[in-house]
DNA sequence: AAATTATTTAAACATTTGTTTAGTTTTAAA
DNA sequence: TTTAAAACTAAACAAATGTTTAAATAATTT
């Protein structure tokens, strides 16, 4: 790993701690062990670091669904049950960075930036939207609000890992439960979220 | 209003906006049309504000659904429904500083802060958790998975609301759209989440 | 009315912030 | 081996940060 990347992998990691107005870059050039002067000499500012950062991250996950939604080997409910699968698998494996882009959102400052994440988290939400979509052409779906029920499951997961201590309360556990670390919890949202979508959307 | 009281609600709506440490004192102060010094006259510190900042808007809304929980003229799934309606109210009311409360939640700073705040998320989280486990007692709830049920009524209804722009995408509306001036949004979100847990919950 | 307390102000304080400079070392090309 | 470009460093920069000071004004109490 040369050093604008060690630039970046540390970035990520304090940024999504400690939001990017609470990271300062000389911590940034501590962590990576490198000199301040550094960030400014790659990135030319702390502002265009972070810009880096996010599209480091998120450029090696476009478009892995489109396959999926146009599989026809699998039926809809199937399609909807990997999705989630899919979706879970993503979150625990990049928490933390997940978290920053949704806090990102959240504030009103940098709209360029929050335009390119939207963008970014509006990838799955379309993927999971245009899956019931089909599902409810086919007439296999109920008639339901494809854009709310998109919302449910991407919110579902999201709410649950918002941090270690909201998942260790919301499901009543002790400090010492790390969430990200608990491969029965993963299992458990995505039973529950599985089945709460098959008898959401299956016909009766 | 009193200039403390103005203090607070201009931090609200800053914290709110731009982050506690995207947010100077200065601006606060300016805001608030105050001295600068008045804001450490009368709370001590930026941090100690952002704690009555909190303090403040949170003290008046404890326990609403108690009586909720022990109403017995009403069904279980009314219970749900009108949890559902209350939730959506609130945080239709309230929400930049929701916002701000999870997003705080997200970071890794200030852990007796964020200890504060899960508590007062955990309420929430809580009256619904209990209204689901008595619908199941009673046997006319399904044996769902609590706490992942309470889960995804409040991460759908915050995850639509993380911010205008993402309502917008998610719903495919203009930027114009403004999510916290239209009824009708509410009421899409309120029936979609209701239709949910009734599919849910309910036994076939 | 005088004395006391609370409120408010402008200015200064010490740090920390992101960024730049000017010079050095390292690397690679000619 | 000389030359030129790239990588790196310590130090300085100006601006912004949260906080404090000391003095002035306003409000309240005696």
């Amino acid at each position: 790993m040369n050093k604008r990347e060690t630039i970046i992998e540390s970035s990520i990691k304090l940024f999504s701690n400690k939001g990017f107005e609470g990271t300062s870059v000389r911590e940034i050039a501590a962590e990576a062990g490198v000199n301040v002067a550094m960030i400014n000499y790659y990135f030319g500012s702390k502002e265009k670091l972070f810009e880096k950062v996010v599209e480091y991250r998120t450029s090696f996950l476009r478009g892995v669904f489109s396959e999926l939604v146009n599989n026809k080997k699998i039926s809809q409910i199937e399609k909807v049950d990997f999705m989630i699968e899919q979706l879970i698998e993503r979150k625990f494996s990049d928490e933390k960075f997940s978290r920053l882009l949704h806090r990102e959102m959240s504030l009103e400052l940098r709209p360029q930036m929050r335009s390119a994440i939207s963008s970014i988290l509006l990838r799955n939400i379309d993927s999971v939207k245009t899956i019931i979509r089909d599902g409810i052409k086919d007439g296999v779906f109920q008639s339901v609000d494809i854009e709310l029920t998109a919302t449910t499951v991407l919110g579902t997961i999201h709410y649950l890992l918002t941090s270690d201590t909201m998942c260790q309360k919301i499901l009543g556990k002790k400090e010492g439960f790390s969430p990200f670390q608990n491969k029965q919890l993963k299992k458990r949202l995505s039973d529950h979220t599985k089945q709460l979508m098959r008898s959401h959307l299956l016909k009766k």
